[in-house]
DNA sequence: GAGTGGTCTAGACCACCCG
DNA sequence: GGGTGGTCTAGACCACTCG
């Protein structure tokens, strides 16, 4: 009847391998403290960690914190929770998280490869029924439009047109855009990019395209089509991309 | 000095618009309660919800209850917070999650076509070397290899070529696999899917691909290349799949 | 039955945002 | 300054897993 054995407090070690008042929330450092004993080899792939009791006396904290901290590499993948048996290190780690949105020159950074960008176009046009759809428009509504080529190493892989209501940000006609994407233009000036959706199409290169892109006609396009959405749900901006076929691939997870 | 002027407790009215003892976690139970206030208008899209302490007092449940129910909801990419300012339901929800791990038959419930399943070959062979190094294997180790045909609504879509290792399942050999994929099999076998990492890319179709899928030689072909990880890290299953780039397209959200 | 994670409480102080 | 979310505590009981 009497209760949990839990918190049978020996004596009491305070042994803070955290501590507060620096800023850093206290269960950011125990994920940061864990995520560094994980990538030194401390805790080896599929050891069990020690218990959230251990951890909340180790750390000097309390159970919540510690849950926190854990959860959040969990939700990483770098750890796995099993009910009544404990938590362990994953195997294989994620090795970058592709489900993000990225720039241009962000992926070619992790890639290895010089990124340029050069801007075909850059004006306002009336907005298409496909765009003014994504965009949450009436058709014929002002948009900035603009065209851009991304080259790798030199070579044309992707031609990019983006669009962006007028409304929303008229400064962006006037913008540099050879260094970043509009919806990166839009971050700048206080607006809150939550998450784009992304469709991914294989599709035969049209004419004008493959042209630009140096390829033959008819020769494999991945095509991607994307709406990028504020944090309070509205669109900001409708983007077509086609790559070419033979030098771009997309990499992501799929939870269960 | 003394403190924080929360839980002004009024007159405490129960109101237990939650429950306990019915099995279903009280989080959860204010989750769905959200959900459905939200999906049933009484909370639409841009308005502020009741704050913390107000919801706290309305389901009579304690703040850290209140906020894991929201957060569920947050994470959902249904509801978005703003420090200082209040809690908000999102303008446009995700429709589906793609970025989960789906069964051909789920996808083609939602999309509304017949579905059909035909399998080519299921057997036992070596392991060559790109699925032995995406599967942990030596080259040359068993491997169970199904290659499988899926038709939408008596067309042929997408062909699908199969790897698992031979020591983790043998009996996949002998499975009827014309209503699911391997790690659908796997899983009712006790293995824990944690996700899987894919790759796309657009290719020409090969000769005798775009025989199988009656499509012209050298038209585009959206290929995808995954690798379906455990619980624990390890990798369960290998797949390449080549599908029609005129009748298939992946949608995906990427998070900022 | 011992150990572990899952859920929950009733508070508290802080940082931030806005009028 | 008042309201809101962000963090944190020091407990508690439950459900699950395993030897």
């Amino acid at each position: 009847m009497s209760s949990a054995v839990r918190s049978r407090k020996v004596g009491r070690v305070p042994m803070p391998a955290v501590k507060k008042a620096n800023g850093v929330p206290l269960y950011a450092q125990i994920r940061e403290a864990l995520r560094r004993q994980i990538s030194a080899g401390e805790l080896k792939p599929g050891t069990k960690l020690p218990g959230e009791d251990a951890l909340t006396e180790q750390f000097g904290v309390s159970r919540m914190t510690v849950r926190q901290g854990v959860s959040e590499l969990i939700d990483e993948g770098l750890l796995y929770r099993r009910r009544g048996v404990g938590t362990f290190v994953s195997q294989r780690h994620v090795q970058r998280d592709h489900n993000r949105l990225t720039t241009f020159f962000d992926s070619a950074a992790a890639e290895g490869f010089d990124a340029r960008i050069e801007v075909l176009a850059q004006e306002v046009v009336p907005a298409k029924h496909m765009v003014a759809q994504a965009l949450d428009l009436k058709e014929g509504e002002p948009v900035i439009y603009i065209r851009s080529l991304r080259f790798a190493d030199g070579l044309p892989i992707t031609l990019h047109d983006e669009y962006v209501p007028y409304k929303l940000f008229p400064e962006l006609l006037y913008q540099e855009m050879t260094t970043m994407m509009s919806w990166e233009a839009l971050e700048r000036s206080g607006y809150r990019v939550k998450h784009a959706v992304q469709k991914v199409e294989a599709l035969p290169a049209e004419h004008n395209i493959a042209t630009v892109l140096q390829m033959e006609k008819g020769a494999p396009i991945l095509f991607k089509h994307r709406t990028v959405i504020a944090e309070d749900g509205n669109p900001l901006e409708f983007a077509l991309c086609y790559s070419r076929g033979d030098s771009y691939a997309l990499t992501m997870t799929l939870k269960r």
